[in-house]
DNA sequence: TATGAATGAGTGTTCATTCAT
DNA sequence: TATGAATGAACACTCATTCAT
């Protein structure tokens, strides 16, 4: 990174300090949803809780939450209704389950991929890229979050709230994070510049999980953060 | 617009005749969404199926489209619900008639104000400005539409989805037009550019909806758009 | 008819009296059920009065009364729904108006062709054969009187049951008829012939409804008048 | 049986072929109408089920079907109406299930009887005066089957026009048995001699059901049958 | 722990009939 | 007389959740 260059002592020392609180907010963030699952300790009860949200998050994509019925999900995880109870006490904690679940193992893979990465463009890049491509395997999961949950008012003021405003915050916590490592300008308004990647980021799995444009979704991705983060790069 | 001295004679045909299907297809735009609605022959009718569509908007707004109840619809319009079924075949068609019919009066805002605008930069400015300017006064149906209808699975397939498409290629259309008239560089990747507007645009609005987050709107959205404009200069 | 000519003096007699007598309650059949419409004074109501009745008889054959909506033989008739209770109080009026009227018909189409016959035995072949014959003729009619009023509980304690009742007499009356004029020896059981004879009319209507067989009806009508006839002519 | 001793070598292996073929028939009748219940596993449901076919059958008979409300079976029944769902998937379902199940336990007690009868003649007879005495004993269901649902429309296309078909052609059958035995010349329009018979059937058990008449109803019905069984000496 | 069965509370929709113009 | 519109009273059906074995 050509701007690297510029940065000197006193960057380099704010750098390093904001670098540890960067790893800690991470470290904080998979302690914080990663635990979310009750552990059951029988190992037959871990499989069917798994089968289970398996089933209930086909189900959801398919259907809407709204819609789907708990019979339903029943079917789909093939065990009768009354033993979906015994793991979660209702719908409403299934609807929520469900997504926690998945950005647990979004913020695991993310913190295991960026554990090399050093630079907060890098770092950024990869989380945006990441969320992209964890849409495009998880597209059931996919579909949920991006159609279902995360617009929505449904889940206000609940735990899903709290792990979307995470997802976010990381997102200002990096443009900052680049801006202390001087990787780019002081950013004037950084809650702007984040809903341009948020946005831009969103509409393109929404437009792929709608239309399945573009079809070669991760070459359009790469594509298209190289463009949006030229704006980073100007004042 | 200074780049406007740039284009020649060849341009300026080629542009007229833009100009003109650019018209045209925002006419159909005009004929298509905004003779939806049933006409009714007495009075007091109209005023009541208009009544209806208020209530219902305010209802879907609070509770969200599938938790609402025409009962309640029909509280908040005061009337009885078999009244509500004289006007609308059952709660489907209501989710569907309220986008609609606000759609219909965005476009005719939209055409009116477009009326003396020139340039195409000017045009998808004010028809982007527009659609924050429009959720801003319309926060109920804006609710509805960004949080529900919009990026939900529950449309596909009806008039509803026809409706959002339509607002989409319109993107596309000013996108290309500008080109045509030379007031941007050829875009290489059209569906890439209008990702960002849309989604840059759709994710203020959200954030503005779910956490009344920038306070000055309007301002946010202008230096937004400066901003997102700058991509469609560079190359 | 053979055995005419072994009725004494006696019998004649008495069979003047009972020819009078059966002449009598074939008029009265026709002065009670006819005078069942209302007379509308304008002449545009007596069309639309009728067109409902058609549109009526339509409906109810295709659905059944029940299922039968009062806005579907608007529809049908080309008519506002309020129109029809101008000339109906509703549906139940409608529903007794309907086989009233083709009753009413029935019997005067009898009268008209009975007023030559002059045995018993052509009287009842007739009546019993032009209940076929009438059923052919007017299949959205029988289609409702045999296979929903007819055996139905809907009409206990209405006109509709006593014109059924009076249909049923008549055959009665008419095996009596012949027994006083000497066609054929005395019945000990006449309830139970009139079972047999409205019985086998009725199956072969309802076949015929239903399976569309025999298909040539009236000619296998004829060989079954005539082989349940024998059954008289034993003792 | 006299006529018997006419049937010749050839004749009796014949008989014994289509007697076979009648045994054949009559068991897979059993065998089709019998399993139509879901069996539940536990033994309280199954006793439950009976008794809302119990409420069930009482409703129909006391209302019509049409006029039926699930309601009202509930109540009669004494559970819930949501109880009612968990066997039957609604009044259309029930209303099937009603006739099937007694059509089975008539099947079931002619096959009984028939067993020790020899002549085509007895099991004939046998079989349309079961119809009148199970009718007799079953008033609730032979209202509902013979006022409504058997010459009803309503029917159509379903599983009980299949079992009332089943129920005509067994009359079909055995009078082509005694045909092929010997007991009766041949006949030249079956259809024709069935129509007689059961149409006589089916209006007494009519009547009886209407007007209480005949008092004495079985006593009648061999009377009835002894006479319309004349019919089949006759060439 | 597992599950078949039970159920109450809810809700969309229909339709005959009446009203007002 | 004609009719567009209004409405109350039903009613079938659903489904989350609880219970009993």
């Amino acid at each position: 990174m050509t701007n690297m260059s510029l940065t000197n002592q006193h960057d380099i020392i704010t750098s390093k300090a904001s670098e540890e609180q960067w790893s800690h907010s991470l470290e904080q963030l998979l302690a914080r949803w990663s635990g979310v699952k009750k552990v059951r300790k029988q190992d037959r009860s871990r499989r069917r809780q798994h089968e289970i949200l398996r089933a209930a998050l086909r189900v959801f994509a398919r259907d809407g939450i709204l819609r789907s019925r708990i019979g339903d999900i029943a079917t789909e995880s093939g065990m009768p209704v009354s033993s979906i109870y015994e793991y979660y006490s209702g719908k409403e904690e299934l609807a929520y389950a469900v997504p926690l679940e998945r950005y647990a193992a979004f913020f695991t893979e993310y913190a295991k991929g960026a554990a090399e990465l050093i630079t907060a463009r890098e770092r950024l890049k990869y989380y945006l890229w990441l969320s992209v491509d964890f849409a495009r395997r998880n597209p059931d999961w996919a579909r949920t979050l991006y159609l279902e949950i995360w617009p929505s008012v449904l889940v206000k003021d609940t735990s899903v709230q709290e792990v979307i405003d995470d997802y976010g915050r990381m997102v200002i916590r990096l443009i900052r994070l680049g801006e202390t490592r001087g990787e780019w300008p002081a950013v004037d308004n950084v809650y702007e510049i984040a809903a341009i990647l948020n946005g831009s980021i969103s509409q393109t799995i929404i437009n792929w999980l709608i239309y399945r444009q573009p079809k070669q979704l991760m070459k359009a991705t790469d594509q298209l953060l190289n463009r949006i983060f030229r704006l980073l790069d100007q004042p």
